[in-house]
DNA sequence: AGAATAGTGTCTATGAGACAGTATATG
DNA sequence: CATATACTGTCTCATAGACACTATTCT
C-alpha cells in the first residue's frame, strides 16, 4: 500500500509556520503532503499567498483551482487553524471539499463557521498521522469524485423508411453550434429516469408514459466533458413518426437527422459513440422485445411494422414470411378489424399493440457471419 | 412555465437592508425568493443570523444545512455583497454552490476571494430580474444535483453446482453489519469501468483483464442512500470457481453466498434489486454470448460448461443435445487435445475458450410461457 | 384488364429435443 | 464383470426461408 496523502489548508498568510510544522510532522510520520508545496513564499498578498512554484502569469483564481485539484486528489484534508481561525478562502475550500464528501480534520475547533464537526475530527498533526497510518487508514482513504449526473436521450423514429435520430444544435459552449443528443442535468429529487422523462416531454412534446424509455449505458470518462466531471446515462426512446420535430420549450431547435449520415459527422462530446452503441442496442432489442410497434402509431399494418424492422436493421426482409411470423407471435398484435384503404391494392388489416412485452418466438436478424475475435 | 426561483446569499448581519431590497425587486419582477425567508430577524448573532422561522432548538450548522438545501433547489443564486464584501459563511456557501454547477450572480465584483467571475455575472437586482425572466431563463434555470458516483459489483460464480454471488459485510454505517454488494466510490481520474476493475481486484484478487466486466444499469433514486446523493452503476463480473473468497486488502470479509437464498434475505440499500436485475441479465447473456466459459477455469469439459448453464438458468438440460450444440457453435470451444482423468468413467476432452464473443447459433433457454401483461 | 398491395399455402432445409447406442475409464 | 461418465447417431417435430399462389383494391 502506497503512502497516504494529506492536503493542508488554512490561512497560509497568518499561520504559515504552523502549516510547515504540521507538514513536517505528517511527513516524518510517513504521509505525503500534496498541498501546499513546502517552498518559500514569493508573494504574501493581502488575501492570497503565492508560492515560488506558482506560474507568474496565472491569475489568483487559476492558482486556486489548481490547488483545489491537488486537494481533491488527496486522501485526507487537514485544516491548520490556530485559535480556530478560518479565513474566507479556507471557508470556500471547505465548501467545495464538503460537497465531495472527503475526510476533513481540524487542528482546533473551528470558530465562526456553522459547519458540523464530527467527533474525533479535531486532533493534532501527530494524532492525525497516527490515525491516517494506523489501522483506520482504509476508513479514511476515500478521495471521491463528485459528478453532475445527466440523462441523454437517443430518440429514434422512422422517417421515409429510414432510421432517424432527434438532435439539437447546441446554443452554448462547449461545442456551441454542433449537433448533440438532447439531454439535461438531474434536478433535485429526480432519478435519472425522471430526468429522461422530463427531457423527452420537453424535446418532443410526447407523453413519456406511452413511450418505451430504457437505459442503455452510463458514460463516465473523466475527460468526456470540458466543464468538469459530468457522468451521463444514455436512454433509448422510440417514437412514432411525428409530422415535425418541435424544439419544445427550449429555444434550441430539435431536428430529425438520418442515423447513417449522422454517424459520419461529428457530434458534440462523445455523443457519436453513445448514438452508435444505442442504435446497436435497439437492433438487438427488436429481436426479443415487442418495441418495434412503438415506432408506429396507435394502429398500424403489418407492412409498416416490417418497414420498421428493415429500417432499423438496414436489411430487406421477405414480406410473406414476416407477415406469418409477426401474426404468429404470442400477444404481439391485436387485430382491430379495421382496414387501411388509402393506397391502391388490397386494403391492409390494421393492428394495435398486444400486451406481450417480450416477443415469442423472437424475430431473429438474418445471420451475419461472426466477426470472430 | 412556473416562476423562476432565486436564492439570495450574503452577509445578512451586515447588509440585511440590501438583501430585503433585492428580494423586493426580484419579487415584484416575478421571481420567487426561496431563501432567506423575508421575516424579522430574531437573533443577530456575531456571525450567524437566525430568523423567526428557524427552530429554536436547532444548532447553527443544522440551520445552515437547511438553508443550503433551499439554495440547491433554486434556479439561480444571487450574492448580495455591497462593497464587494463576502463573509466566511458566504464563502463556504459559494464553495458548495460552485461544486453543484449552479448559476451564480453578484451584486458587485467580489473582493478578496480567488474565484472566477464570468462576464455578465455582476449585475443589479433589477437587471437580474430581467435576465431571469427574459428569454434567457432557460439558459439559467438549471438547478443541478451533484452526486457521488459509485460502482457496485455483482460477481457471480458456480459453487457446488449452484449460482453464488460475492457479498461483503458492511463495517460502517449505514447498514452496518448487513450484507452488501462490494463496490466503491469513483476516484479522481477514474471512469466507472476503472473503479469497477479496481474494486474487483481488491475484492477477489483476480486479474480484471481476464474477466468479463460489463455494465448492467445505473441506479439513481434520490433516496437510495441515506448519506446523500449517491448514484451507483452495477457491473456484472463472472468468475471461475475460486477455492476461497478473500477479503482483499480491505478489512471487511468477502464471502460467496448462494443467490437463491440471498434473494430472500435483506441486503443493504437497494442491493437486492440490483442483484435481481443483474442475475436476470446474466441469464439472458448466456444465450447469445460466450461468457458461460468465464465461469470455468482455463480449460474445462463440456459437462462443466453444461453445469454452468444449469446453475444460472436453474434448469436441467439434456446432456447429449447440449454436447452437440456446444461443439457446433462457431469458434466457441477449442479442443486442447488433453483429457480429464480424475473421475471414473470415460475421460472427458478438455476445451478452452474460442475467440468468438457471440454465440452462434445461440443456446436458447427452454421456453417459459410468456408472462403476458 | 392490368397493376399494386395484402395475405396464405406449401415445399425444403435446418435445428431442437428425445433417446438408443457406442466408447472408455474405474473398481 | 458392473458401473459411471463421455460422446455419437438417428428419428421426429417445429420453425425459417423461398416462392408459388390467391385476394382485394385502384386506375
Amino acid at each position: 500500500m502506497s503512502r497516504p496523502t494529506v492536503a493542508l489548508i488554512g490561512s497560509f498568510r497568518k499561520h504559515y509556520d504552523e502549516v510547515v510544522e504540521a507538514a513536517r510532522s505528517l511527513s516524518t510520520a510517513g504521509a505525503t503532503i500534496t498541498s501546499p508545496p513546502i517552498l518559500p513564499i514569493r508573494d504574501l498578498g493581502e488575501n492570497f499567498v503565492r508560492f515560488e512554484s506558482d506560474p507568474h502569469s496565472a491569475l489568483d483564481h487559476q492558482i486556486q483551482e489548481a490547488t483545489l485539484e491537488k486537494i481533491f486528489r488527496s486522501d485526507v484534508v487537514y485544516v491548520v487553524n490556530p485559535g480556530g481561525y478560518i479565513g474566507r478562502t479556507t471557508a470556500y475550500e471547505l465548501g467545495r471539499i464538503r460537497e465531495r464528501g472527503m475526510a476533513v480534520f481540524f487542528a482546533e475547533e473551528p470558530k465562526d463557521l456553522p459547519i458540523e464537526i464530527p467527533d474525533g475530527a479535531v486532533l493534532s498533526a501527530d494524532s492525525l498521522a497516527r490515525v491516517v497510518l494506523d489501522c483506520s487508514v482504509d476508513a479514511i482513504r476515500r478521495p471521491r469524485v463528485a459528478a453532475l449526473p445527466t440523462a441523454d436521450l437517443v430518440v429514434l423514429t422512422i422517417r421515409d423508411r429510414r432510421l432517424n435520430v432527434l438532435l439539437v444544435t447546441r446554443g452554448t459552449e462547449p461545442h456551441r453550434g454542433k449537433l448533440a443528443l438532447p439531454g439535461g442535468f438531474v434536478r433535485p429529487g429526480e432519478s435519472l429516469e425522471d430526468t429522461a422523462k422530463r427531457e423527452l416531454v420537453e424535446e418532443t412534446g410526447l407523453d413519456a408514459d406511452t413511450l418505451t424509455l430504457q437505459q442503455v449505458r452510463t458514460f463516465s470518462g473523466p475527460d468526456r466533458d470540458p466543464r468538469g466531471r459530468i457522468v451521463t446515462t444514455a436512454f433509448l426512446a422510440i417514437a412514432p413518426n411525428l409530422p415535425n420535430a418541435r424544439g419544445g420549450t427550449d429555444a434550441r431547435r430539435a431536428d430529425w437527422v438520418e442515423v447513417e449520415e449522422t454517424l459520419g459527422n461529428r457530434l458534440a462530446f462523445d455523443h457519436d459513440q453513445i448514438l452508435r452503441e444505442t442504435v446497436e442496442r435497439a437492433r438487438a432489442l427488436l429481436e426479443y422485445q415487442t418495441i418495434a410497434a412503438s415506432f408506429c402509431g396507435e394502429v398500424f399494418t403489418v407492412t409498416e411494422l416490417r418497414e420498421v424492422y428493415e429500417a432499423v436493421w438496414g436489411t430487406e426482409l421477405n414480406a410473406q414470411n414476416f407477415h406469418r411470423k409477426a401474426k404468429k407471435a404470442e400477444k404481439f398484435l391485436v387485430n382491430t378489424g379495421q382496414k387501411r384503404t388509402d393506397q391502391r391494392g388490397r386494403p391492409a388489416a390494421l393492428y394495435k399493440r398486444g400486451p406481450a412485452p417480450l416477443l415469442y418466438p423472437p424475430m431473429l436478424q438474418p445471420h451475419r457471419p461472426t466477426a470472430g475475435s
